[in-house]
This record gives C-alpha cells, sequence and structure tokens, in this order.
DNA sequence: CTCAAATATTGATACACATCAAGATCACTT
DNA sequence: AAGTGATCTTGATGTGTATCAATATTTGAG
C-alpha cells in the first residue's frame, strides 16, 4: 500500500549549502541571532563560526563530560540533548530545531553534562566560546543575546518542569506538539503541519511517559479529531482544542 | 506535651545583621561570589549591592511580569520561587538558600516569569543588573562568573525534569533532602540535621505530588529509619541509604 | 488562654498510567 | 525481493499515586 502523506505541501528539509555560508544571508538569523549589529560586526561574528560537515542522524555533536568549547547553532536537522542519571538510564532534556543554541549547560563546570545527539542529518554552526567571549566584550548587545539565550533556556525548562510536575499525558503531548508547531512557525514554516523528527520513545523519555502511553495518546488525539497522525506525519486540525488540552481541559 | 527536639544541636539561623555588611567579609561569598577579585574590586562590587530591610514570611522579593532591574543573592533565611501557568495554578519552581542567587529567569524578556516569596524572615542583597553589566565589562571573571551561575541554574533544573520524568515519590523526596543536605553542608551547616523551610505543600508542588503523599512518604522514610521527621525537623540518620532511595533503588 | 484558620496526618477508594505481552509496520541489509 | 531488527501499535492487567474524607496538630489573633 502506498503511504500517501497527510500533509499536504511536503516542506522538505531547507538547503541553503549551495548558498555562501553567513550569517549575514542565513535565513535563521532572526531566530538564532536576532542581534542588530552593524554589518562589519556580523562580518567578525561571521569569521569565529566555524561550520563542520553535517552530522549523520545518531552522530554525537558532543559527549556528556567533553571540556566544553563551543556552543552549536543548529542550521538544519534537529537533535536531541540527554544526561546519564545517576541509576544509569537516559532522560532526554530537550529537543533543538533549526536556528536554535544548544551547548550552554557546558558553562557551568567547564564540560557539557548532556549530550547532544543528531535526530537527523544536521548541519551544525560551531561557536567557540572563547572567541565569543572576546568579541562580547566588543559588541554589548552580543553580550545581552547570550545572556537572554540562556535565560530563556531556564525559563523554558521551568515550564517543562510545570508540565511534567502536573499535567496528564494528553496535556503532556499536547504542549510538546504546539511547542514545535510555534517553533516551525517562527522559522516561517507551516504551523499546522509537520514531521516530528524525533521517535516515539524519545517523546515518551523527554516527556515522563512510556512508549506506549505516547501512542495511545496520540491515536486518542487523533480519534478525537484534534490532530491526524501517521508516523511522524502531525496534522494540527484543531489549534484551539489542542491548547485547551495542553492547559489541563478534559 | 512538649516537644523536644530531634535535631541536637539546634543552629538558629545566621545571624551577621550586627556586622558592617560587605561582600568583603561576607561568610557566604565563597558561594555567592566565588571570585578571587582584587580588593578594590570586591569593593566595587559592594557599592552597587543594595541591601533593603528583611523580607517578612510570606512577602513578595518581586513579582512575575515585573520588569527585570536586578538580581538577588539570599544572605539568610529562605525564598521559593514560582510561576502561575497557563491553568491558573503555581508551579514551584524552585528553593533558594543562603549564598544562592534568584531573578537570572527576567533577563529573557526584561521581566520576570516567576514570583519569589520568603518562605521566613529572609536578608536578601539586591544586585541592580545594569550596574553589574557595567562592572562586568571592566571585570571579565565577574562576567563569568554570572555566565556560570546560569548554567548551574539550567542543569540544575535538568535534574529535576529527570526527577520528575522518572522518579518515584520516595526518590524525589529523598532528592530534595539530599540537595538541601549538600547545600547546607557548603554553607558549613549541618549536612544530617537541619529545619526545612518550605511546607509539606511547597514540597508537594515542587515534587509533583500531592500533599497526601509528600506526609505518607515522609512517615515511610522515618519507619524504615532512614530519616527522622518531627515537623519541619529533619534528621538523616543513612545517607546511603537515602542516596540510593533517590537513585530509585527499592 | 481560647478560638479559628491553616497545615499536616492517616485511611479508604479510584484511576491514570505503567507493565506485560503479542502483533504490526517500518527501515535497513543482502 | 526477502529477511531481520528496530520501532510502533494495541490489548489485558497491575500499581503508585491522586482523590475523597475525617481527624489531628500547629499557628496566629484577640
Amino acid at each position: 500500500m502506498e503511504s500517501n502523506s497527510i500533509i499536504a505541501q511536503t516542506h522538505t528539509r531547507q538547503c541553503t549549502h549551495d548558498q555562501k555560508l553567513s550569517c549575514g544571508n542565513c535565513r535563521l538569523n532572526t531566530i538564532c541571532m536576532p542581534v542588530s549589529l552593524h554589518v562589519d560586526d556580523i562580518d567578525q561574528l561571521n569569521q569565529i563560526i566555524q561550520r563542520g560537515r553535517p552530522l549523520n542522524k545518531g552522530e554525537y555533536l558532543y559527549r556528556a563530560n567533553d571540556t566544553f568549547t563551543s556552543v552549536y547553532a543548529i542550521r538544519s536537522g534537529a537533535v536531541k540533548a540527554l544526561t546519564i542519571s545517576d541509576n544509569g538510564d537516559e532522560q532526554v532534556t530537550g529537543f533543538y530545531l533549526p536556528g536554535e543554541v544548544v551547548g550552554l549547560d557546558g558553562l557551568a563546570n567547564n564540560n557539557y553534562t548532556n549530550s547532544v545527539i543528531a535526530l537527523e542529518t544536521s548541519s551544525i554552526c560551531e561557536i567557540p566560546f572563547t572567541r565569543l567571549e572576546e568579541l562580547s566584550v566588543q559588541l554589548p548587545k552580543l553580550q545581552r543575546h547570550f545572556l537572554q539565550l540562556m535565560s530563556r533556556e531556564i525559563t523554558h525548562e521551568q515550564q517543562i518542569i510545570s508540565l511534567l510536575g502536573k499535567a496528564s499525558a494528553e496535556a503532556r503531548i499536547a504542549s510538546l506538539l504546539l511547542s514545535i508547531s510555534t517553533r516551525n512557525s517562527s522559522r516561517k514554516l507551516s504551523a499546522t503541519a509537520f514531521l516530528l523528527p524525533m521517535s516515539r520513545t524519545d517523546i515518551g523519555n523527554y516527556l515522563g511517559l512510556t512508549i506506549e502511553t505516547v501512542s495511545r495518546t496520540f491515536a486518542r488525539l487523533q480519534k478525537t479529531d484534534v490532530i491526524a497522525v501517521d508516523k511522524k506525519e502531525v496534522l494540527i486540525k484543531d489549534v484551539q482544542g489542542l491548547q485547551q488540552l495542553a492547559k489541563g481541559a478534559e
């Protein structure tokens, strides 16, 4: 049986490899570095950023306990961050989409506490931290921007804490879907139709649910016509309904 | 019936009010500002810090949506931070003890996302952020220290996420007790005997448990001789056992 | 000291999600 | 194209914690 997509216009992963890579012309720069810098300044920032070969699915960007050297901006694809807890099992601490920055956990003790793994083929901009720090002295706006990035990470994690503390399985899944939706939208992608880059296992781990509960919850959301799911494809059919569920309405 | 304390040496709250207040002679400066600054630099830092009247139990340090102006170091006492989620109910996002810093969530959008409330009478050092930023330009170590504070907050919250995602009620309570124990210890207070500054309700809210479960879990830990509890007094009788429980051993 | 309100404990029952189990589907490899 | 392991779905049952309820204890006010 041929699987006809539930998503009408298939938006393939953005491919900017053919262009000359620069922060100046990167279409993500309103997300990643929304700083009003002078052209020369952007050029300076651009100078210090390194762009390696794309990461394949499953490859590590860095591992927990690696020495902290850089923060990384996701250019295309998607990654997950995870820690290993004392008892040995993994905890997914976040998913990062294009334009978002990982590695800020490394500053605390000069080594990363998370490992970061590509969920699909991903290209990444590496920003060596000492050079960024030097540049920040000259560019206070850049300095402030990084503080804001970290602060945003803190507030975002507080939302997750709230979610895990109180919300039902349905509310957790709804929140995740809305989060991805919003982030896609700010990246000029569809807010209602997208592909989940992560597995059910990753979702369950992240949201503190078993894979079975994740699966059943998707099924229930589909049955009540709030979304349509087919494997990794998601179509949000009732945004307001989903928002109500995320808030805990039943 | 007279309640004889389960804690042998009653350590009353530290009282440093009589001394001349300065970061230079503050006995918490290894926790709050563990930066090897020149005497003149410490003096500069000290200059910008404001110390208002102590906050009484229940009083707000700041409220969610207040304009971000300062970060605050707890000098004595204890506070809780909390957010109001979409559905209207509170989520305690953290407890802060002497030497610890609150307000870092305010940087993201220039207003605080949390409210901070005193759990008991607390004295607080206010650090106006713009002045701190100015000073940071001259003192890179100070700059770096603040980034580390934020990074530490991020990694700490990731631990909470892991806790809420997977851990049983027993493991959650055990983790909280160990956290307070460790923090007390780094503050030169007893690691095994202390007073909980927060209510059962706050603990439950923070750990994603109902107050009844918190109460029952304390009772169980007491019955198995891992701790002794009497109201807010806690005595850790078996640290290793508690650590095992925190890791998820049963 | 007494009373009222807030906070904490303890018990009985209910339920959401975990666990166990069996198939189904997908994605590689050869 | 077939086979194999990984991933996902769906069902049956169990359990940890929530919920409901009653009582006890503490705290603060007058």
